[in-house]
DNA sequence: AGATTATCTGAACATACGTTCATTTCAAGG
DNA sequence: CCTTGAAATGAACGTATGTTCAGATAATCT
């Protein structure tokens, strides 16, 4: 046997990224074979050399691409303006972005240590940017005075931490709303940065 | 050949269990081989196995540990009486256990998937008591009017996430010392929680 | 000194890995 | 209807995996 009824490039590729994204974020990317990603998507394994260089690229791609993702996302919505406004509008973007995206976000934290050197500086990279976007925000809000800000480094990297975290434990259709779950991280954030 | 001169029980175990902590949490349980392990303490990978059930017990070993250390230490540690007190205490704590055991936490939050689902229930058993001190914390301060909290569960998981977060990018020897560090975390902490 | 025992070796086990490739099959175009 | 090429198979490759175990060795005890 070999070509299947109905098999398609268009359809199969994504396919392939979606199964591997589902499988390294449960089960870690060291621990998926490209048997299992292939079970899932219904092919042998030789089919997913159509799609990706080799098991590594798969990994670097889709962590490449949820970072271009994040950046251009917040880009696109950030307004602009003062400290104060732009940091709630950042605080309520992060929990909403990094919500839809469970498994990319998990990954990106869990697999830097699976990327080659290249790969890994590469990544790096963008999530100094993200950083910067933040430390930013909170250097400018210290110089107008609006936060009450030490270092905005570790500012950034704590405001960071506590707003990532919520994909550890929130849980759809658990005892809050999203949208009151943003409410109250925006207010201790907010709380926390002024005097 | 075969016994090494100058082999110990006492002296090989700890090692092993070294070892494989080190190795653990540069590249993760599943890219870590027995073989790996057992180079590193300079031993034939069969030699392990009079040190450890499996590789498993290996990995739940070292992280039951290190959740027992850290409920012991709070425990001891604890000043008890008014919420506040208690808070600085703990985030102060918090802080100086995670940044003595690197690798210990590291692992205790990246390989809980690697798990066998009786050993994944123990050790989120001692997470959640561990999240429940922290809670308690907050809802005392809650009831008695030092806090102002909205929910002492979502509130015990922003702080926590945000504490343990200083793993992810403080280096000794950096911009700031441990203790001013401590300082403006605990500063951070106190603001988001009350008025 | 000789016997005993804890400690470790080295080979073996079955199984799985990532990747390549000749071959086969199906869908589409003329 | 026949050709062409994309899409997938399935077998093969060398290597690595966790674990077991008979045998070898050095430290300890009598």
């Amino acid at each position: 046997m070999a070509r299947k009824t109905g098999s398609h490039s268009e359809i199969t590729g994504p396919r392939v990224r979606a199964a591997a994204e589902r499988l390294f974020a449960r089960q870690g990317y060291a621990a998926v074979s490209m048997r299992k990603i292939a079970a899932e998507v219904g092919v042998q394994a030789g089919a997913l050399y159509l799609y990706t260089k080799d098991k590594q690229a798969l990994l670097f791609d889709m962590m490449d691409a949820h970072m271009v993702s994040l950046l251009d996302a917040w880009q696109e919505l950030d307004p602009g303006g003062d400290p104060m406004t732009r940091l709630e509008a950042l605080v309520r973007f992060h929990i909403r972005f990094h919500m839809e995206r469970q498994d990319a976000v998990f990954i990106a934290y869990m697999e830097l240590r699976n990327l080659t050197p290249e790969n890994y500086a590469a990544i790096t990279a963008r999530r100094k940017a993200y950083e910067q976007v933040v430390e930013g925000i909170l250097s400018d809000g210290k110089a107008s005075g609006a936060f009450a800000v030490e270092d905005a480094h570790l500012s950034a990297m704590a405001v960071i931490a506590m707003l990532t975290g919520v994909n550890t434990w929130y849980r759809e259709g658990g005892r809050l709303s999203l949208e009151r779950v943003e409410e109250i991280y925006w207010d201790m954030v907010r709380k926390s940065l002024v005097g």
